[in-house]
RNA sequence: CGGGGCGUAGCGCAACGGUAGCGCACGUGCUUUGGGAGUACGAGGUUGCGGGUUCGAAUCCCGCCGCCCCGACCA
């Protein structure tokens, strides 16, 4: 019995991996269903996490130029549908204000899907010389999207995330901008998150809603299912036309600014639950755990007690300048009336990146027990070469966390060229499949229909190779990534 | 939005015509503490909401509401 109980608590990762993701997101304390239907409540826990990650993010966003700023919950239904494309896409999912006030109002206000409409509209007034441009605006917001089926914080009605707009003179530079939006993303998923992630372009049955083409970082999880984990967005001078937006150029002509917009949400929490987690719970990246090191006293006696928690007190002292790559240590000691097993099994499934147990023996010794969450790995360490060995061990772990990832993508991806051994390589091994296509959207339809894998997106670095689309076998330049997702 | 399931204590469940109980969690005391401690006592409920049948409804009937799971759309 002992030592069971609380794991089997938990859906077997290996065995029913939605149901596992449930529990760990429940149990770990990330977040809790609401009274509202299809949306959530995120607990301190989770929101620390998102909150790590949003601010490495908001960094990247304001060194590369761009300010933050906030337009309105509500969108007119009048500018929402001002791009035909766009309304077409969003309108499923648009949750609509028709009474205040007390009374129903003349017009319909949107719940923002997204702000490239109302943005569009204001920012026309900004811009009338090309000195305007380019623009580069980001707000950190909440949206709601209407999702017939949610699950905690991978797809709810309401999400929080960072949408940017940005306006530039030529469509160059407008691409130019895509490209450092997908690169933000790449660099807090790969160095922050520690999820390994691979650039590309959507296909056009999958691009934004209004967009000329879309961007996006794929990502693998532990059950070899892929996730989009951000989006960039080169939106040409569509919206821009629809709200009427123009710029006298250097060379005195009229023109319209080319767009983009991409983001980032709430998501990645999942993601980050997804792609690290294994049987016991949370695997966190030291960057964005709320807790990289948590200290469990062990003591009996009412001594050892005291002689623990001096030892421990000197301990907090010496570290209090220690600093790592995401901050300040954070360090937390458990001081709850619960047992250290209790307290082992409780931050393991929270995902803390390193125990220490500090004993009696341990504080005889002038050393403390460390447990590393990946592997438990245990050692002995000195008290007095912590200070020095935690970053050093965080920045290791970190890293280690990064190319277990990827050597988890690398044995789950697959080269096929034809249908019958995509089917196959779907079915029974799942993973990243690279397969040619000839860039026909009835291709692309027939293949997610046959078998629930979708192209993801067309790989940035996929190597010029000719071969035969695995659909109507027509000829094809590269291979595209396919992969049944999130 | 179609198909299925479920609403009883914070969570998981039982009671399926006779007025609500178990496990975990929670509170207090004592003993405990190096991988989920033991023990004693205790607190906690308009059984999702509304109507109906009945001497009597958590239980049967009708109507709502909500949530979960599976399919078509999405970050």
């Amino acid at each position: 019995m002992p030592g069971k109980g609380f794991v089997s608590n938990i859906a077997r990762q290996s065995e029913d991996f939605p149901g596992w993701y449930n529990d760990v997101v429940r149990k770990a304390e990330l977040a809790d269903y609401s009274p509202v239907r299809g949306c959530m409540v995120i607990r301190p826990y989770g929101y620390a996490i998102w909150e790590s990650m949003r601010d490495e993010l908001d960094r990247h966003i304001k060194r590369t130029g761009h300010q933050n700023v906030y337009f309105p919950l509500f969108v007119p239904r009048s500018l929402l549908e001002k791009e035909a494309e766009h309304v077409e896409g969003f309108d499923p999912q648009v949750a609509w204000v028709t009474r205040a006030g007390g009374e129903e109002l003349s017009e319909w206000l949107a719940i923002r899907p997204t702000s490239e409409a109302i943005i569009a509209e204001v920012v026309k007034d900004w811009i009338q010389s090309y000195r305007d441009l380019p623009l580069l605006l980001n707000q950190w917001n909440n949206v709601v999207r209407w999702e017939l089926r949610t699950r905690l914080f991978l797809r709810t009605a309401e999400f929080l995330w960072q949408e940017a707009h940005t306006f530039h003179a030529t469509e160059q530079e407008a691409a130019d901008e895509v490209a450092t939006g997908l690169e933000a993303y790449r660099a807090v998923s790969e160095d922050w998150l520690a999820i390994p992630v691979i650039k590309g372009r959507k296909t056009e049955n999958e691009k934004f809603p209004g967009a000329v083409y879309s961007t996006s970082i794929e990502a693998m999880m532990r059950d070899t299912k892929a996730l989009q984990a951000g989006t960039s967005h080169m939106l040409g001078q569509n919206f821009a036309r629809s709200a009427g937006i123009d710029f006298l150029d250097r060379d005195n002509q009229l023109k319209a600014p080319f767009g983009t917009s991409w983001g980032f949400s709430t998501r990645m929490v999942g993601a980050t639950i997804m792609a690290h987690g294994d049987a016991s719970g949370l695997i966190l990246p030291p960057n964005v755990a709320p807790h990289q090191v948590v200290v469990v006293p062990i003591f009996r006696s009412e001594d050892d007690r005291a002689a623990v928690a001096g030892a421990i007190e000197r301990l907090e002292t010496g570290l209090a300048d220690v600093s790592t790559a995401s901050g300040p240590l954070r360090l937390w000691v458990d001081w709850r009336e619960e047992t250290p097993g209790f307290k082992f099994n409780h931050w393991e499934l929270r995902g803390v990146p390193f125990r220490l147990e500090i004993g009696p023996r341990d504080v005889a010794a002038g050393q403390a027990v460390i447990v590393r969450r990946v592997d438990r790995l245990k050692e002995t360490l000195p008290l007095d070469s912590l200070a020095a060995e935690l970053p050093k061990r965080l920045a290791d772990y970190q890293a280690h966390l990064f190319q277990r990832a990827i050597d988890f993508r690398t044995a789950n991806t697959h080269h096929v060229d034809d249908m019958e051994a995509f089917e196959r390589t779907v079915e029974e091994d799942g993973g990243f499949i690279h397969a040619p296509w000839c860039g026909d959207g009835a291709c692309e339809k027939r293949v997610s229909e046959k078998t629930g894998a979708t192209i993801r997106i067309i790989p940035f670095d996929a190597a010029d190779e000719s071969g035969r689309c695995l659909v109507d076998g027509k000829p094809s330049e590269r291979r595209v990534l396919l992969a049944r997702a999130y």
